[in-house]
DNA sequence: TATAATAATACAAACGTTTGTATTATTATT
DNA sequence: AATAATAATACAAACGTTTGTATTATTATA
């Protein structure tokens, strides 16, 4: 066959069984409004002759996509995979598909996105915005445009139209911390990453708290943000800071997995004895924890679950009533440490 | 605010301004047959009113939407994920958008998830097709009606309507055996993956290749094909493989990172000296390799360019007309061995 | 058997664009 | 100043559905 078939739409059966388009469509919903035998020639005749609806029509006349706009920064972060992954599964079960974007870390990129969604493709949005995001006018701007919108991970409390999703991050790295401390540990070092970030601001906040409410010295000395976007400058900033370090730790808190990994691959390098003589923490457990010798202990994050309880907050904005002002809600799902050989 | 905004439209600015619906419609493509003067007027008022061009409109209008459909078997696999961003990059660049679905290792998901790109959602389709499809019907049935698509990973030469994307896996594993050969290794074992997949079969017939060629004793005991689809048995299943074997190895040759890094931690539970008592070599090389201690010899998959690669072949028979018939374009892309301390 | 009640279907507008053709306004040509 | 050429714009159909209202067909009621 050399030419494309052109599609079989509504008329092409409504002309062949010599009624209308709207019996047609009626028929194929099954509306009660057509009487049976007329549904079930309708039924017979568009699977003899392929039809397949036309979903962008739908789209139009209806006024809803049912895609679920999602916008992360980066594509090669095992967390928000994982979150999309949430987001998808709770949302293939109501009927929506996901249109995943990366804003690739650059405010700039998140606002080219947002208008891209903007543009009717999307009945809602799911984000995490990136570091760079200072001002959350866009964000303030889409939602009061009715756009429903859920923020997770990195969120930003001023944006008031929009649910929030997120974990307890001073409370959860305040556990690990403590946890650190029980065990005997005196000099912790912490770990983490782009302070612009709330969740990191907040991890380091939590370790600071643990450390004071056991009266334990702070030393600036001890603590690292990494900076860098790009896997490869980690590697060197964990271990320059390990290099430069005067005292040795007896612990190592980290906020993400992958600087959990970093630091035990060069505390090794230099002989430490894990756990003996250093304890090492992470922050996410999305596998990477276990594929390690020693075995990385973790703050358990939800990640998937975090997904799934965005799309159902988002899922459930749709289907309010468009003449009422939207509630802001905000959940925080519960993180739990899950302890290997590395403590 | 408690109302939503009734979104502006073409119309709102036609009313506005007194001139007609088309007029404006061209004036915002910057068609020459509106004056200029029109055009800036246009401009203006659609800035002023918040103008935001509705994207199902267009869609429905033109009969495009520059969405690409990708289908991956799952979410959690970074070669996915990686070919997943390569294809971003491309299709990003050229004015396309991607929506992703998982079929999650399940014919018949891949079917229901092309349906649903089928029903006009996207203008074309990249996909890597599950190990348990066996008939290929409902991709060749797609193609001939005229849904360009491309093939890759788990590719099936008898889809005659979609181009492939592959590597030489064949050539690539004989390379990877036959380096660990020069070495001097002569037991070397062999990890693959599930056996319904292409890939894999053709890894396992780089490696006896090889072995015959340098005419190394072929020892079934020395393979293993994991058919885990979970994580955590595969863990189980090496596991078992080396408790079980008879006479050690001096090599191991697996078809994935994850496997190598399994294998390795085996090995050195055992007591093992890699890569002084056994070589190990993984297969992908994405990331996980250089975490572990010692970091892993890997076969170099390039994924992203694999991405990029599908969508430019996509997007090239997007662009050709339609009243002829699409000839099949296989491409092959290039992997090298990247040699680090576990050979 | 005429009329009312209801079932079944048809008609037509709407969703917001694009685009071919028709029309009107403007400028150039004589 | 009348006409031709062209520039600028308006009109209307099309994309494939959905859905409110109007119409016709069927059955029930008297």
């Amino acid at each position: 066959m050399v030419f494309k078939k052109r599609r079989v739409k509504l008329e092409d059966i409504a002309r062949k069984l010599n009624i209308s388009i709207a019996t047609v469509s009626r028929a194929l919903d099954k509306n009660p409004r057509v009487k049976k035998s007329t549904q079930e020639k309708v039924f017979k005749t568009a699977e003899e002759m392929g039809y397949m609806p036309n979903q962008i029509a739908k789209s139009l006349s209806s006024g809803k996509t049912n895609i679920i706009g999602v916008l992360i920064p980066r594509y090669d972060e095992p967390f928000f995979i994982e979150v999309c992954r949430g987001i998808d599964q709770y949302a293939r079960n109501h009927n929506y598909k996901i249109l995943i974007s990366s804003s690739r870390n650059s405010y700039q990129f998140e606002k080219e996105n947002l208008i891209s969604f903007e543009k009717g493709l999307v009945d809602g949005i799911i984000l995490s915005p990136t570091h760079e995001t200072e001002n959350v006018a866009h964000l303030n701007d889409l939602t009061s445009k009715g756009m429903p919108m859920v923020l997770f991970d990195n969120i930003r409390e001023e944006v008031s139209g929009a649910d929030h999703v997120m974990i307890d991050d001073i409370k959860s790295s305040f556990n690990a911390v403590e946890f650190l401390i029980k065990k005997g540990r005196k000099k912790i070092a912490f770990i983490g990453g782009i302070k612009q970030k709330k969740v990191f601001q907040d991890r380091f906040t939590g370790y600071k708290s643990a450390l004071n409410k056991y009266k334990i010295p702070f030393h600036e000395e001890l603590v690292l943000h990494c900076n860098s976007l790009d896997r490869e400058f980690e590697d060197r900033e964990i271990l320059d800071f390990f290099k430069h370090l005067t005292t040795s730790p007896d612990a190592v808190f980290t906020c993400t997995d992958n600087y959990g990994l970093l630091a035990m691959k060069t505390l090794l390098k230099t002989e430490k004895k894990i756990p003996e003589e250093v304890a090492v923490i992470g922050f996410g457990d999305l596998g990477l924890g276990e594929v390690f010798v020693p075995t990385l202990t973790c703050v358990s994050q939800p990640s998937f679950e975090m997904g799934q309880k965005a799309a159902e907050l988002l899922i459930k904005q749709l289907n309010e009533p468009e003449d009422i002002l939207h509630k802001k809600t905000v959940v925080k799902l519960e993180t739990k440490l899950t302890q290997r050989e590395s403590t």
